[in-house]
DNA sequence: GCCGTTTTCGGCCCGACTGTTTTCAGTCG
């Protein structure tokens, strides 16, 4: 089993256990231990192999044990257990909004209820208000709920979420005076696709702000509103949440609001356990309650004894051990970035001209820019085969020329985005390959072919010893195609063994290497190279998406290969062609 | 079920909003 997996099951588990009702703490245990399954670098199965599943923090003996059984058998008996007991469908039930743990046990045991369908009858037929605790309104509410999970649009890319949470602020700023309003959340962390946003507004006058906030345009309905808080769902199906707090507040509402919630549960334990209590008005000293801080974020860290952490690395997942012992990453910044070495032209299939795509890259300060074109096995991006690869080559020898001539510090490099064919050969004959500066392989094609399959390809592929970096190594599309089947594990060790990088593709859609993997590749030392794959011009910003994505993989400067000054980067190439 | 310079037993984050109630349970983030 995989590591998503154990963690579905455990997740599962601890859904059951809520139904049933079962002690809250350990069914805190099953869903922590789900997300820190989740955030592992590594597969459950190698350090099962390497007897590393002690020392796991927050999976104890219990939990362990659990994880080894579905190693070595493939299921959970407990899980198994639970299933007995409960229908399935009762977990298809809690994903209707407004629908719990409690009313869901409600259903199933008065009603025998345990499908989604047969929720919606029940609902429609009026048969659930009479119930302890329901009544009309409840019944609607779940029918809208139940229409809502429809309809649902599901997670959208962190790039369209921010454009709908700048468009709602900028409404918010014309339409109110209020102070300050800033995307919280999952934005601010830059999680890789968003499922609400999260909006934080500081203004005395919360009433004002939150009647502004429910009459957006672009609202369909209000789905809560209090003095305080409020949320709407858009017509475009997203959620948005919006909170209002006083300014003496900003730093420790901004910390509280920006999560992730499995930080700041951490975040508060320690606060307790130093006789505070920390909660989005303020840290206050629970006996006295005076307060402490809450005007700005690092006040609120400082207070027990943290420095402040960036939104990126607040998952939960070891940063604040890391804060603790001094040893959080430096945090990767854009201008760390010294160029891009994954572009097209409209050689291929880009929007630009060579000259165009350099022109951008020197407004941007970068020393130097990859020009990677698809090989010919991709027909329909126009890709090149020798001739035209050649042609190019002469051309960005032309123009280089014609920098240097100028005066420029600016250099392209010849490169290709050469596609590993299914049968782990290069789709570029030597003649090219022998010419170019830098070499990017890429998968594009048989997404159907097993884990065996691909990872051998792939593997055969870099072992040619031709390709300096593996592009978009999952091949995943955030929300539109899944990743292909493929044992990082085995390609972290080739791109050891062969000297490999690997690419963080910073397209907004492929986010590829996602955080994990980054981390991963950060602890064993494998370079990273952070390229926009951009196909125009204005696509080399989104070299953005991919830093804060880098940062989300604790990775710092000296992990990036494109950080390097253009010389240490020829080094680098040279000696991987000598 | 986890965890430990207050504990190996007894703790385990915090608050807002809704709908159903006559003071609160359930849900959500």
């Amino acid at each position: 089993m995989e590591n998503s997996g154990i963690a579905k099951v455990f997740t599962e588990i601890a859904e059951l256990l809520e139904i049933k009702g079962d002690d809250p703490f350990r069914i805190r245990s099953y869903k922590n231990a789900a997300m820190v399954v989740e955030g592992l670098t590594q597969s459950l199965t190698s350090l099962y192999e390497q007897g590393g599943l002690n020392g796991i923090p927050g999976i104890g003996l219990g939990l362990r044990q659990k994880i080894v059984e579905m190693l070595e058998t493939g299921a959970c008996a407990f899980h198994d257990e639970l299933l007995k007991e409960l229908p399935a469908g009762l977990l298809d039930i809690l994903n209707v909004r407004g629908v719990g743990p409690k009313k869901a046990a409600l259903f199933y045991k008065e009603l025998g209820i345990s499908t989604i369908e047969a929720l919606e009858k029940a609902a429609a037929a009026h048969a659930l208000a009479g119930l302890s605790h329901i009544g009309k309104k409840t019944e609607e509410n779940i029918l809208k709920g139940i229409m809502e999970l429809k309809t649902m649009t599901g997670r959208v890319t962190l790039h369209s979420a921010m454009q709908t949470a700048e468009a709602i602020i900028k409404y918010l700023k014309k339409t109110t005076n209020a102070g300050d309003v800033q995307p919280a959340g999952s934005i601010r962390r830059w999680t890789e696709s968003i499922g609400d946003i999260d909006i934080l507004a500081i203004s005395s006058e919360h009433e004002r702000i939150i009647d502004a906030f429910v009459r957006y345009p672009e609202a369909k309905e209000t789905v809560s509103k209090g003095d305080t808080k409020a949320a709407i769902a858009l017509k475009n199906g997203l959620r948005v949440d919006i909170r209002v707090l006083d300014a003496d507040s900003y730093g420790s509402a901004m910390q509280y609001f920006t999560g992730s919630k499995s930080h700041n549960v951490i975040i508060r334990e320690m606060a307790k356990k130093k006789g505070l209590k920390i909660n989005e008005y303020g840290v206050f000293d629970e006996k006295t309650g005076e307060r402490l801080a809450g005007l700005t974020e690092a006040d609120v860290y400082k207070q027990i004894g943290l420095p402040l952490i960036l939104p990126e690395y607040r998952e939960g997942r070891g940063e604040i051990e890391a804060a603790l012992a001094g040893n959080l990453p430096k945090p990767l910044e854009l201008c760390d970035i010294r160029g891009d070495l994954h572009c097209h032209t409209d050689e291929s299939d880009g929007a630009h001209s060579l000259r165009d795509m350099a022109q951008e890259a020197m407004r941007l300060g970068y020393e130097y820019m990859a020009i990677t074109d698809h090989s010919r096995a991709i027909g329909v991006a126009h890709g090149l085969d020798a001739k035209r690869a050649l042609k190019q080559m002469d051309e960005i020898d032309a123009f280089n020329a014609s920098l240097k001539k100028a005066g420029k510090r600016f250099v392209v490099l010849k490169s290709a985005e050469v596609d590993i064919r299914a049968d782990g050969t290069l789709d570029h004959e030597e003649a090219v390959l022998g010419r170019l500066d830098c070499v990017v392989g890429a998968i594009h094609s048989g997404w159907n072919m097993t884990m065996a399959e691909m990872t051998g390809r792939i593997i055969k592929g870099l072992n040619t010893g031709r390709i300096d970096i593996l592009a978009h190594p999952t091949g995943r599309l955030i929300g539109i195609r899944s990743a292909y089947q493929v044992d990082m594990n085995a390609i972290m060790e080739t791109a050891i063994m062969t000297g490999v990088a690997l690419e963080l593709n910073s397209s907004p859609e492929r986010l590829d290497l996602n955080d994990v993997h980054c981390r991963a590749a950060m602890e064993k030392g494998i370079p990273v190279a952070i390229s926009t794959d951009a196909h125009s011009a204005s696509q080399l910003s989104n070299m953005t998406y991919g830093i804060h994505t880098a940062r989300r993989g604790w990775l710092e400067k000296k992990n990036v290969l494109n950080a390097r000054p253009l010389k240490e980067l020829l080094t680098w190439l040279k000696k991987r062609r000598s």
